[in-house]
RNA sequence: GCUCAUAUAGCUCAGUAGGUAGAGCACUUCCUUGGUAAGGAAGAGGUCACCGGUUCAAAUCCGGUUAUGAGCUCCA
């Protein structure tokens, strides 16, 4: 006679065992409809669950989160079913959920099309249609290999084999199909009214690259119809902001089969890099940063004392002259370090740091380039820091400081933080990383930071925090970092002099707000949609005059916003008004300047902000001072 | 690097039984001098990514190379 208690505290008796699809019912006939699973003593089950003893209990429905992933983990199997049966001879291997969605991999001899998904949808569809009856089956481990074996699946027999002792070994049936599950799943396929497949892809079964090439479908799935159209628009949006598309458009820059991995800067998108270079500069300055510039090309054997030649020699792009062996450098720290050895350094003249906008080449996968957010020839905002131990978590303060300043520059207010802490592999001793892993934390606890950790995925040559900022559309973006060394500063001979006379080696600090001005771009191109606030915009203003009659007025306005520091161009072709408009509006230029008669007489400008907005005929100085604040403010009022 | 796909005019794309290429926009010239998102006409523009093969004939079929895209792996 099991009593069930449920969230809301009430419990309910029954005279016989029950099952959670019971309970739903007995409660509503609709909660009986919406169940898709329960939690029973804190865990998921089938609504076929049967209760024999005294429990609490919650049912599950596409509302709560863990509903929509059991629908998704539920269409992966779908997925597999009409894909067997559609092409037999199809291995399955695994079919989780993912955010948004789901994939299943499969190996086949047949390569799956885009037209292949769309049969394949359909089938599943008829499937959900029938609303077939989903059944969990417990059986035993060799009962269980000898039935995978038999049907030819040799990856869920490998699976099954490597399941740990003593685990309950279940099957999920629907219809004539069969896989390999944990669960839980929803009672019948004809709850997945919801889902679309998105894509094909290889991946590697278990993930490593050593390991066969499986062929994955992807696919989204949500509780309702509405919702999943709401994701489809969430994606088509994603895709209009494409920096590579909007990039074409507003002549940024390109890349060519010549240079892969490069990029070629056009006008337009490298006002946008110097201006951020600018501003980076000063930001440097307040904070204490010295800017160097080092070497684009050094002998290998630096790399080689580095211990980078050894780690990443297929990364490295090297150069043989006068018979001795280069590198085009991937990195700039070893280089920062020759400068911190020139001359003998004092504990006095610690903490140092050194800044440097280094260009570095690193010959990445050709797979992994994505247009500028992953390139084989960029530029970090570089910075090394050489301090003591105790100058650790001022520093790593400091740091963060200028780089709260710079994220709200430019738009971003939501910064993830993330502590990376010890891995197995790695230098310095246990009292050097409880230091630094302290000094990193404190830093972001006396500020109030929220953080999570990391642990073990430090880098092995000490701990790091990863800042990550939210764009407008919600993707998450991984930019800043500040790392510990244990390493570099000895292995290349840096030291400095202590109070007591003795040597001792500095601890460097790696560093960087942006990342790569590439990467940190590209961002801004997706977050702005190529609207860039007035600052970072390539032309501030065009200057438009109606007729040829006020081409000279129109180009005197032009030179005289010039000479106030602001860039703006004048637009004099035999076109009219409308057009020239239309064609800057597109090209999201800020202001747009329309000069005819009237203003020429009165020496004033009408002035056009983006999307139409009117301010109205002001007098050139009224503008100029407009113009000013909308700069000064870097977009925000 | 791996799997799959793609590569045609400056851009976006047609080219569906293999018979040496088209549209819109952009560009050039001319007409038009027009007040807040496209005025009109004419013209020019392509060794169909590259190399090879099949064929009387290849943008089209086959193989290779390069680049790009999606994903996987990687990312000092």
């Amino acid at each position: 006679m099991p009593t069930v208690t449920l969230p809301d505290g009430s419990q309910r008796s029954f005279e016989q065992a029950v099952s959670v699809f019971d309970v739903a019912a007995d409660i509503g006939p609709g909660l009986a409809k919406a169940a898709l699973a329960g939690v029973v003593d804190g865990r998921e089950v089938d609504t076929s669950f049967v209760i024999e003893s005294d429990t609490a209990l919650s049912i599950i429905t596409d509302r709560d989160d863990a509903g929509v992933e059991i629908i998704r983990h539920s269409t992966a199997h779908l997925l597999a079913q009409a894909v067997q049966q559609l092409f037999p001879g199809t291995q399955v291997t695994i079919g989780p959920t993912v955010e948004d969605g789901f994939y299943y991999d499969f190996a086949s001899g047949h390569n799956f099309t885009p037209e292949d998904l769309e049969r394949i949808e359909k089938r599943m569809a008829e499937i959900a249609e029938r609303d077939v009856t989903v059944e969990r089956v417990v059986c035993s481990r060799e009962k269980a290999i000898e039935l995978f074996r038999n049907m030819g699946e040799h990856f869920k027999v490998q699976i099954i084999e490597e399941l740990p002792e003593g685990e309950e070994i279940s099957i999920y049936q629907q219809g004539e199909w069969m896989d390999l599950c944990r669960g839980p799943h929803v009672p019948s396929t004809g709850k997945l009214q919801a889902f679309k497949l998105t894509k094909v892809a290889g991946a590697y079964w278990r993930g490593d690259a050593k390991n066969q090439m499986l062929q994955r479908i992807y696919g989204t799935a949500w509780a309702n119809k509405k919702q999943l159209k709401a994701y489809l628009n969430r994606i088509a949006e994603a895709e209009k902001r494409d920096h590579r598309k909007i990039a074409k458009k507003l002549n940024l820059f390109h890349t060519q089969e010549e240079a892969p991995g490069m990029v070629f800067w056009h006008p337009a998108g490298w006002t946008i890099y110097q201006t951020i270079e600018r501003y980076m500069r000063e930001k440097q300055q307040k904070f204490g940063y010295q800017e160097i510039k080092t070497p684009q090309v050094v002998d290998l054997s630096l790399w080689q004392r580095s211990g980078h030649a050894d780690k990443f020699a297929d990364g490295m792009f090297t150069l043989d002259a006068d018979e001795r062996q280069f590198a085009v450098k991937p990195m700039n720290c070893p280089c920062h370090v020759q400068v911190f050895n020139q001359g003998l350094k004092s504990y006095r003249d610690l903490p140092l740091r050194l800044a440097e906008f280094g260009s570095c080449h690193r010959n990445e996968p050709s797979g992994s380039l994505h247009g500028i957010m992953r390139v084989r020839g960029f530029t970090q905002d570089d910075a090394h820091i050489f301090c003591t131990d105790e100058q650790i978590q001022s520093e790593v303060s400091d740091f963060i400081d200028m780089l709260h300043e710079v994220y709200k520059d430019f738009g971003f207010d939501e910064v993830i933080y993330r502590l990376s802490t010890r891995p197995e592999q790695r230098v310095g001793s246990d009292s050097d990383w409880d230091r630094a892993e302290l000094a990193l934390a404190e830093a972001l606890n006396t500020k109030g930071l929220p953080w999570e950790e990391l642990p073990g995925e430090g880098a092995f040559y000490g701990p790091k925090i990863e800042f990550s900022l939210k764009d407008c559309i919600g993707r998450v973006w991984q930019l800043g970092t500040i790392q510990v060394d244990f390493s570099m500063p000895g292995r290349l001979d840096a030291q400095y002099v202590a109070e007591d006379g003795s040597r001792q080696i500095p601890v460097m600090l790696h560093r960087a707000v942006l990342g790569s001005f590439e990467r940190f771009i590209g961002i801004l191109i997706e977050h702005f949609e190529g609207e860039f606030p007035t600052w970072l915009a390539p032309q501030q203003v065009v200057v438009a005059p109606i007729t040829d009659k006020q081409a000279d007025y129109a180009r005197e306005v032009t030179q005289a916003l010039v000479d106030r520091g602001f860039r703006a161009i004048s637009d004099l072709r035999n076109e009219k008004i409308g057009f020239k408009i239309r064609e800057h509006e597109m090209g999201k230029m800020p202001y747009i300047l329309v000069v005819g008669d009237k203003e020429m007489e009165s020496g004033q400008v009408s002035v056009r902000a983006r999307h139409g907005q009117d301010h109205g005929v002001l007098a050139l100085d009224d503008f100029a001072a407009t113009l000013h604040r909308d700069v000064a403010n870097r977009g925000r009022s």
